[in-house]
RNA sequence: GCCGUGGUGGUGUAGCUUGGCAGCAUGUGGGACUGUGGAUCCCCUGGCCCGGGUUCAAAUCCCGGCCACGGCCCCA
């Protein structure tokens, strides 16, 4: 018999639903940020990848040569693609430019609990501006990005990475060391960086001080300053303080990222809890021009897990009618029925295996119809319809045409 | 890639230790029921992940693979 493969899944109705509905309030909401929508193509050159994070990457993507002879990859994420395709022809769009996406990613990756080979993204690119209002801009969107699907339990953790530079330069630490540094940071190995690098209890103490005393300690407090502004900046936009952290630990290991960055992590969900994370980064050096980008990618199917967790899923949508003809005699008035009610946008069903009523009325009911309507001989006779509300149970007999007349009033 | 646990009708499970008729529940379809659902009763349907080995005999024991789950590595 022939499987899914590996890391990939089949997603249901009830599961399709759910997840447009999700990924509706995520463009509704970018959209109301004033981003734009844009699609990459799921393929690209091995290279675009390899150049962005390095040759090691390869590892971790589906490629494969063409027919032509092309180093192939399906996109591991959106990020390279986005800054590919504005340099290659949205160059002369004003700035700032604002774009999101959304769509299946791959990497081949040992499957685990919400890590997937195909898994889904959704990310915004705020291209142009190097300011602290677009840091923030950028931090308000994905706050509320994981706040409107109605997660509860998140922490987004801000930092900005040219602060645990300063601090490491005026340590005298070959900023060459930087990214062995960070990512050990990043795996919370603390000790062996403090150790390696003969810092004492000096990093730790710095990354537990107060934003102010670390303005105090360091020689230039500039990116101190760079990231209290992007804070008071983001009081803004109304962000509830209880999710949100100063980290400083907070990093991101790749070499692209340069100013503030940002994780949130989803407390429910376990080893895969980062739902999503951003911040600052030029990936002109690819390209060779200088392009300040700043913008986050969520986890689609972890933010879902998450919110499952949470019980937060949003309920899904009742259908309308459910005809049931009561014999052949009542076909033809049955369908004059369900073509108005469906000309209408009214989400009609009609039976289609001749069934009994009382076996359709079941299938009316385990498919969550609103109302079954009743079709037989006596409504043929006098133009009426047989409404039977499925959820109270109760059951009226009325014209037809009245019938669709309220139904257009009530529903559109 | 590494460590661990597991895989029996569509779904959930019993059976596995101690080899010997694959059982139950639910779902699908049909009937009781061609004018009334969420109920009841009946019938049908449908399964031992794949391959090899041991054995008179394998769902059961052994080996390999595949897949899922938990964790590690990685996580753009």
């Amino acid at each position: 018999m022939i499987e899914r493969p590996r890391g990939t899944r089949d997603l249901d109705p009830d599961e399709m639903e759910t997840r447009r509905k999700i990924e509706q309030n995520l463009r509704d909401l970018s959209t109301s940020f004033g981003y734009r929508e844009i699609l990459t193509p799921t393929f690209e050159h091995t290279e675009l990848f390899t150049k962005k994070s390095g040759p090691d990457i390869v590892n971790e993507l589906y490629h494969f040569e063409d027919k032509g002879g092309r180093d192939i990859a399906l996109r591991p994420e959106f990020t390279a693609s986005v800054i590919r395709a504005y340099n290659e022809g949205m160059r002369e769009l004003p700035k700032p430019l604002k774009l999101f996406y959304f769509g299946p990613s791959f990497r081949y990756e040992r499957p685990q609990s919400g890590r997937y080979r195909e898994f889904w993204q959704f990310g915004t690119e705020l291209i142009g501006p190097d300011t602290a209002r677009a840091d923030a801009e950028n931090i308000a969107l994905a706050y509320n990005c994981v706040k409107n699907i109605r997660l509860d339990e998140f922490e987004l953790r801000v930092s900005n990475l040219k602060i645990l530079d300063q601090f490491l330069q005026e340590n005298d630490i070959d900023i060459e060391k930087r990214q062995d540094i960070y990512h050990k940071i990043d795996k919370e190995e603390l000790e062996e960086v403090s150790e390696e690098y003969s810092l004492g209890s000096k990093l730790l103490d710095f990354l537990n001080m107060e934003l102010d005393e670390m303005s105090n300690i360091l020689k230039d407090p500039e990116p101190v300053e760079y990231l209290k502004e992007v804070l008071d900046l983001l009081e803004y936009y109304g962000l509830d303080e209880k999710h949100l952290k100063v980290d400083i630990g907070t990093v991101r290991g790749l070499d692209y990222y340069k100013g503030v960055v940002f994780e949130i992590d989803a407390d429910n969900l376990g080893a895969e809890k980062q739902i999503l994370g951003g911040g600052d980064y030029n990936l002109g050096d690819i390209f060779g021009i200088d392009i300040s980008s700043k913008g986050f990618a969520m986890g689609f199917d972890r933010s879902i897990l998450a919110l499952e967790n949470e019980g937060k899923l949003p309920e899904l949508d009742e259908m309308d009618c459910y005809i049931i003809p009561i014999g052949e005699e009542s076909f033809e008035y049955s369908y004059e029925i369900l073509r108005e009610l469906r000309s209408k946008n009214v989400i009609t069903d009609i039976d289609l295996m001749g069934r009994g009523v009382g076996k359709a009325l079941g299938y009316a009911d385990k498919n969550d119809f609103k109302y079954a309507l009743l079709v037989g001989g006596n409504e043929v006779e006098d133009k009426s319809v047989t409404i039977k509300d499925m959820h109270s149970g109760d059951q009226k007999t009325i014209g037809k045409d009245e019938f669709v007349r309220e139904v257009d009033e009530k529903w559109n």
